[in-house]
DNA sequence: CGTTTTTGACCAGCGC
DNA sequence: GCGCTGGTCAAAAACG
């Protein structure tokens, strides 16, 4: 990171008292000291300059760490607007160019050989959950990248890419979902507008918490399948990995249907869901509305982050190793 | 009774 | 070849 961003930033009143109030409430008022402890005084002093310098440098770090944050804001949101607009720009070239090649093509890429084993079911296929409108506080980001992409765009899994098959490869896309749940909650339901049949639940070597895997049960046809598993890092956070698209519309809106209850956290979807060729005109009609759509949810993503006790004492700790203390 | 969940067993890929 | 690990299967249990 460069220094300008930081510097550039000036005021966030986030209460980021890093250290401040134990350092105040550790030191008695200077004046008394001054006066009962004359034999002392010369000590004591110096313990008061040592913990005025400390509260100031604390006061500074905390300064800087809201600039920080501030800005990272602001950089997500500009990051997030370019990439939907190189996503954009990528599937309308991609578009064309399978239009020019899709007809009579006899050196099929890899690329192409997903495509069109994707085509035989294209038609009113839905390319991403229809996630359900969050409610206040909660929030998900999704990342929609290829599968060998996938296992390395994750905050909170190491990249592992070793069990990454070729099927897999060919297979369709990959997206994850964060999923801010209820830590009471133990279930790993994860409400995204879709019915999933649970076939298998593990527990995975690098994370505590038992992973479970997920398939839709809305059509026997489709072959999406969804892991979803605690987050390692933070026990309040699902991560669900969608594999693959849905090749049905997405079921009416269930007010738990089948009568079982749907435990779970409410989620939203911050992605640009992966377009389609076919959908690819409806997709660009619609990015005024989406670009709109993501500014909300970074402001909403930021307010829940910064309203978050919990979140504030991860950064401190992640980014206080990282500071260079003068 | 049909559907979903649970859970131990099994299988395949990978590293040593 | 062996052990480890992630993913899937399938029978039994649970649920509405």
């Amino acid at each position: 990171m460069d220094e300008q961003w930081m510097t550039g930033q000036t005021s966030l009143s986030l209460g980021l008292n890093v250290g401040r109030p134990t350092a105040r409430r550790g030191a008695p008022p200077v004046t008394k000291v001054l006066v009962e402890e004359d034999f002392m005084s010369s000590k004591k002093n110096h313990e008061v300059e040592a913990l005025e310098a400390e509260l100031r440098r604390v006061g500074e770090e905390n300064r800087m760490l809201s600039d920080m944050l501030r800005a990272l804001v602001a950089k997500y949101s500009d990051l997030q607007g370019k990439v939907s607009g190189m996503m954009a720009a990528a599937a309308a070239a991609n578009n064309q160019q399978s239009l020019s090649t899709s007809e009579g093509g006899s050196a099929a890429s890899p690329s192409r050989k997903r495509a069109r084993s994707d085509s035989l079911d294209t038609a009113g296929r839905n390319p991403s959950p229809p996630l359900a409108a969050a409610g206040s506080g909660v929030f998900a980001v999704s990342v929609n990248v290829s599968p060998d992409q996938a296992e390395c765009t994750s905050v909170h899994e190491p990249c592992d890419s070793k069990r990454v098959r070729a099927d897999d490869v060919k297979a369709s896309r990959v997206s994850k979902l964060y999923v801010h749940a209820d830590p009471s909650d133990l279930s790993l339901v994860v409400k995204d507008g879709y019915q999933w049949r649970k076939y298998g639940q593990k527990v995975t070597k690098d994370n505590p918490c038992p992973r479970a895997y997920f398939r839709c049960s809305f059509a026997p046809s489709c072959q999406v399948k969804k892991k979803v598993q605690r987050s390692a890092d933070d026990k309040t956070v699902l991560v669900a990995t969608y594999d693959g698209d849905h090749n049905h519309a997405p079921p009416p809106k269930q007010q738990g249907s089948g009568g079982r209850k749907r435990g779970g956290a409410a989620v939203l979807h911050v992605s640009p869901a992966p377009v389609l060729v076919q959908e690819q005109r409806k997709h660009e009609a619609s990015t005024a509305d989406q670009v709109a759509d993501r500014k909300n949810l970074v402001e909403q993503m930021a307010a829940t982050l910064t309203r978050d006790p919990g979140f504030k004492a991860a950064l401190v700790s992640a980014l206080s190793g990282r500071i260079p203390v003068a």
